[in-house]
DNA sequence: CCTTCGCCTGAGAGCGCTCTCAGGTCTAGC
DNA sequence: GCTAGACCTGAGAGCGCTCTCAGGCGAAGG
């Protein structure tokens, strides 16, 4: 050794075995006595040996990475890293990756040429792919064919996932905005197929009709004029809504700008409670209530499952959606009867 | 070859020559004569070649990375992936690295222990680095020491920089404010060591003393609660603002929640306009008007700097600052005359 | 006591590319 | 005609690690 970062050479030296017997122990893997596993961990820990990735990856043809994976309807690269969602992804999994010499690869495909694409990064994948947005029938197959990857919205049974409970913080949403006195509950949708939407938006059904409300549904995109144009609408339509619930902060961003152009006032006149606990959600004024999504701590889990290397199969994790109480909503037992105005 | 990805041997082997002589024109170094060029870039047109990156770092002992680097105040790691600044730089850097199969490393390092860690980056970057935030000083360090960087915020002369008219847009804004008809036009200025913020503030300052204006300052952090801190203390101190230019939206956003707060309305008794138009800027209530920073473009065009590996020494390249019209400032030529409520 | 089998162990051959260095060719100068 | 020098070219030695394979050794079985 020298002055140089060691290599496995050295640490082979140290502890007076081969490189291969060296290797084997550094990777765990069968083929090396007690004792001899004892000496190569000793000198690893001496020398403070680092295996080097990049070696490692040329002699086995594959490179430690972790491939975030997002399947979007209309591809637009320069949104992904605005995206109040996926980008909280990306700092989730991140700092999981930091010293482990592994690398994090984004992926943005068009749903169009998904297929396609999907099978090429399964084929390249290693450590694995977290699934940020994606459709069940793509995520199976992606499953079936490398059996490494992890999603963090539901998917398909077969998929490990990382799930928060979508439709529990929907409905808890709703009644929220019952027991605040509200009876003329709206909602703003995601996209149809989105499966967070999808649950989000069953959690909205059966709240209402579990409450007797009506069912005041509009159908968003997940963007903020998707939110204001459905608001606009909404409140044409229904000039008596006293409430809404909304599929995401970003749309709640635009819903809230059209409520006050209509010149209804939040939270006096329509009280809002949206959905994630983005960035968007601090943004508006006044400042959302909303159903938090831990975004950051999913993607972390699903980055550390990934990097343990054990086997997937049926993995499933719950995460909460908890309540943010902020000023979109009025405060409880004042008695105050809204939308009048 | 065959059905595998071809390597330089099958390259070399198409083209009649050895292996280093492939390396060489595929590496554009001198030494091979016209003719053999010829030959092998036509091998390697006809196989599809493309060099493997990782054989390549092994043999060279180097990764080819683009680090970006963030210099912060206070590290909070999870934080800058949502930094509606910050993760603006990651989407203009990542397209340029498709495809040329070279990695993005993000650091975010605590100004405390910065000199350090920014010397540990230096040594093993390739290359190059991104600064994205961070003290003249620093970056002046970095560049000496290993001469391949370039700068998103106004540094050091030496450093290379893609620079965006922060100065000339923050007079622009006070300007505009002035032909809106208001004349006191407060400023919510940014970090005092900020770059960015004291050319912002630097701006207002001159466009207010040209104008005959009063100097209405308050000091905020380019967080979204400073703003409204700022906005509060900046309206009991002088109740007769009636505009305010922010040097972030995110700062802005705020503002705008604590003069809704106070009873007053935007743009019909506060103007206000902000800085970079980030997500922010079109999730507040109303959209903020709001100055430009193309962020994407600056980081894109530092990528392709980088990339193209010539020398970097002296390399300055200009940026404008838009105006972009939103709903926080009121319509021109209207006559109204605002600040009475 | 000899053979068989199983388990360790280490030598060595790559992974694909870079880069040094020795040798070869060609031109110019004496 | 011979030699020095400039310029090409390719052989081959790594970069650090993995992984196959053959050999060695000891225990169990005949």
């Amino acid at each position: 050794m020298s002055t140089l970062k060691p290599t496995i050479e050295d640490v082979a030296q140290l502890a007076g075995v081969s490189r291969a017997t060296a290797s084997r122990v550094i990777n765990d893997v069968p083929g090396a006595s007690a004792p001899l596993r004892e000496r190569v961990r000793a000198a690893v820990a001496e020398l403070g040996y680092q295996p080097n990735e990049t070696a490692r990856a040329l002699a086995t043809g594959r490179q430690r990475a972790i491939d975030v994976i997002v399947v979007t309807p209309d591809l637009s690269v320069g949104w992904l890293g605005t995206h109040p969602y996926v980008s909280r992804v990306l700092p989730g999994v991140m700092p999981v990756l930091q010293g482990v010499n592994a690398q994090l690869r984004l992926h943005a495909v068009a749903q169009a040429t998904a297929a396609d694409e999907l099978d090429q990064i399964a084929s390249t994948t290693t450590l694995g792919a977290v699934f940020a947005e994606i459709t069940p029938d793509l995520a199976a197959h992606f499953y079936r064919r490398c059996r490494r990857a992890v999603s963090l919205v539901r998917t398909d049974p077969a998929v490990p996932g990382m799930e928060a409970d979508n439709f529990g913080g929907a409905y808890e949403a709703v009644n929220r905005l019952h027991q605040l006195g509200h009876r003329r509950i709206a909602a703003i949708h995601g996209p149809t197929l989105n499966p967070c939407a999808i649950d989000r938006r069953a959690g909205y059904l059966q709240a209402t009709q579990r409450l007797g409300l009506a069912d005041l549904s509009a159908d968003g995109n997940f963007r903020r004029e998707g939110g204001y144009d459905a608001a606009q609408q909404l409140l044409e339509r229904h000039p008596d809504i006293d409430a809404m619930f909304i599929a995401c902060d970003l749309m709640a961003a635009g819903a809230v700008q059209a409520i006050t152009a209509s010149g209804r006032r939040v939270p006096d006149d329509v009280g809002i409670i949206g959905f994630d606990d983005s960035i968007a959600a601090v943004c508006t004024n006044p400042p959302l209530t909303t159903m938090r999504l831990p975004v950051e701590e999913m993607a972390s889990s699903a980055a550390r499952l990934l990097l343990a290397g054990g086997p997937l199969r049926g993995h499933r994790q719950q995460f909460p959606v908890d309540l943010v109480v902020r000023e979109s909503t009025r405060e409880p037992d004042t008695g105050r009867v809204g939308g009048t105005r």
